[in-house]
DNA sequence: CGATGGAGAGAGCATTGCTCTCGTTTCAGT
DNA sequence: ACTGAAACGAGAGCAATGCTCTCTCCATCG
């Protein structure tokens, strides 16, 4: 369910030849069934369709995915990534605030979910199959969130963040050290708990806007979402 | 796609009893699909499954639900109702404060979605058929939103919720007044937009939650919930 | 050079959504 | 109360899916 197939790719690209030929058609395979998702949602993508496609038949496609469950962790790890570089990409050589980072960050998000409603279906809709993240996507899946963390780190850190230390419930203050400690070097329970907030917050407003919850409530998202998110990036940065 | 079947049910319940028995057989298939819902997720509502554990023969049942879709939408349906009546049930005959109040309608909503979680899937996660949401669904969806805005409304007409005015951009200006107008008298913009913020992120929390998202990240999930609704409730009335 | 095992093809199985047809039962208008 | 129309359940059938098994072919590695 987890893993590919049965050899274990080495790292190597120019490996002989059927190495190279396999890793290509596990690409290509992805991108068909990318493609097909973009166009006609996560329920049309069948092997048998990716198969035909391709000009293969479908028991050929188990060579590379030993099940349509494993070409849909496939799909979801690359999604993640594609979040993720997203994100990166919006930050790159960005020197301004926090707040300022904070909303293009927030702007790349929306902008890669509108681009690629399914895939972000895929990701943070439902789990749809068999329910239960593999291991391997959680790396990729965090890609992203490391973002926030250092917006977060960089903005104690100079100061622009501004907090009075608040007490915590036991158990979440345990929960925030461990975190604080795998990613958040010196940034304070108040903080990160703001940072939980505002994340929650944006990837609730994204999905309510794809998923058509804002339906007839909401008519201009574009001016919605930057208020929206500026608000909370001062919030973020401020605590009101 | 929309529409049940053929003969729109008059309201008397006990007609013919040719219409008693569609109702109740309508009603046997709901809930058998809910349970298969319940107990194995949203792949194996089947038609024919249900067919078989009712005795009846697949095509017997699309005379109830003219297709797959049909059934979804109609299980869709009944899980709003059910969100909106636990949280409509939460604050029945409580008159605390706004925040006090807000808190109870969040564990509501977060009790409901642990305790039915493929329910809570079908309606907040990603939409799963051919997506679009019917017509019918909007009603009962809006149903536990309304309970937010009575709230504000609440809120807003003891003074319990502070506010001043700020600017708006135009066209978010320009929806809150429609929502207004709607159901959210007297509330003004600034207000709006904090209850769209925590609304938010309350599903948000929620969907991380349940999806997986906070996997290894928070352990004590009762505590952080509570903890980050105290906050957002807070946010909510006093802006900060 | 020869054995191994990766690769593609094809047939096949169980299952699904949905349609069509065919008797039977129930209802409603006369 | 009778009769024609409609609703109903059963069954067969179609196209499609996920997945397995077997067969043959050929690249690879010793």
């Amino acid at each position: 369910m987890l893993t590919e197939a049965a050899p274990p790719e080495p790292a190597n690209a120019s490996r002989t030849a059927r190495a190279r030929a396999r890793a290509e058609l596990t690409q290509e395979i992805k991108d068909v069934a990318r493609r097909r998702l973009a166009e006609t949602g996560s329920a049309s993508i069948s092997l048998r369709s990716v198969a035909r496609e391709l000009g293969m038949v479908s028991s050929a496609v188990y060579r590379y995915f030993p099940s349509h469950d494993d070409l849909l962790t496939a799909l979801i790890i690359d999604a993640y990534d594609a979040v993720g570089a997203a994100g990166e990409r919006s930050l790159e050589g960005v020197h301004g605030s926090v707040a300022m980072r904070w909303l293009r960050l927030c702007e790349a998000i929306r902008n890669w979910a509108k681009a690629n409603p399914h895939e972000y279906a895929l990701i943070y809709g439902s789990p749809v199959p068999g329910y239960r993240a593999p291991a391997d996507t959680v790396a990729p899946a965090a890609r992203v969130s490391l973002l926030l963390l250092g917006l977060l780190v960089d903005g104690v850190g100079s100061g622009e963040i501004a907090f009075a230390e608040e007490p915590m419930p036991r158990p979440v203050h345990a929960d925030l050290a461990a975190l604080r400690a795998l990613a958040a070097e010196g940034v304070p329970d108040v903080v990160l708990c703001r940072g939980l907030a505002v994340w929650a917050q944006l990837f609730g407003t994204v999905s309510f806007e794809l998923f058509g919850h804002l339906h007839n409530v909401v008519h201009d998202y574009d001016a919605m979402f930057r208020h929206q998110m500026r608000r909370a990036g001062r919030y973020l940065v401020t605590g009101a």
